[in-house]
DNA sequence: CCAGTAAATTAGAATCGTTCTAAAATATTG
DNA sequence: CAATATTTTAGAACGATTCTAATTTACTGG
């Protein structure tokens, strides 16, 4: 994809949420959105955009990130209790979370079953069911 | 259970995880573990403790949260960026998450089945599988 | 039972991720 | 272009958790 298509790109994203087309979102956007799926946390994409030499501060991106996921660009995955850790893929998938490492890795949603879950609390409707499989390094 | 049995109880459980009975220890044990299941966080079992006129730090209340958890006798549950939850249910099972009032119910381990889980990545080894099905409330 | 020691508790400070505040900058609308 | 609404920002504030260093408590061997 070149810069053009990427910016193209970026825009329609940010108008389709209804979100204003500033130069820190559009940055942002880009840097989510341009290759494949990618986990980020608000830390990480902020100093991704430093490096990319993108002014933008913190809050601006903590920002961006919710507004992106409310607008279901993004999907929030609670692996630890630090940091939120935000999800490009907003499909149907689970994930492995590498202990040692903070890493998340997605296992795609065709290849995971869940059956006999019990209906929810009286009341109450599921709204997601979240599957974080736990692995940790071995030796050898 | 009367008082003498909690007691002797608490006792053991903390002597079996090589943790030094202390009054604290002993207290917050009771309280955990005197009844059944229970989902708390360092908060709730502390403002408990001072309900109960049990006089412990918050400090202490981590420690031995942690300490327990270690030894085995909670298991840690991941629900929301904001606060760690503690289950003294540390058998397998999953969970119900209320979002609107942030809590937690168990779903037993018997009734959920998961298949089809690729295997973990390379050099690593699966843990733990984590179950969070997340419910909202509904109007009617 | 006591002295010596190791471990645990504590108040308060420190830390870390995140949110808030209020002012300045930017985008949109007419 | 002016008027208005939204966004960005630095820095303060926040809340959960951890750390620190001093005090207290539990255990061990005599």
């Amino acid at each position: 994809m070149n810069d053009h298509r990427r910016y193209a790109r970026a825009i329609e994203l940010l108008r389709a949420a209804k979100l204003r087309p500033t130069r820190q979102r559009m940055a942002l956007a880009r840097l989510l959105f341009a290759t494949g799926h990618r986990h980020v946390t608000a830390e990480t994409l902020h100093d991704e955009a430093l490096a990319a030499h993108v002014r933008v501060s913190l809050a601006t991106v903590y920002n961006a990130l919710h507004r992106f996921t409310a607008a279901g660009l993004l999907r929030e995955v609670v692996v630890d209790g630090q940091r939120s850790c935000f999800d490009t893929n907003t499909t149907d998938h689970q994930h492995f979370f590498i202990e040692e490492e903070g890493q998340l890795q997605d296992i795609p949603a065709a290849s995971v079953q869940i059956t006999g879950l019990p209906a929810p609390p009286p009341g109450t409707s599921i709204r997601r069911v979240d599957v974080i499989v736990r692995v940790a390094k071995v030796s050898g």
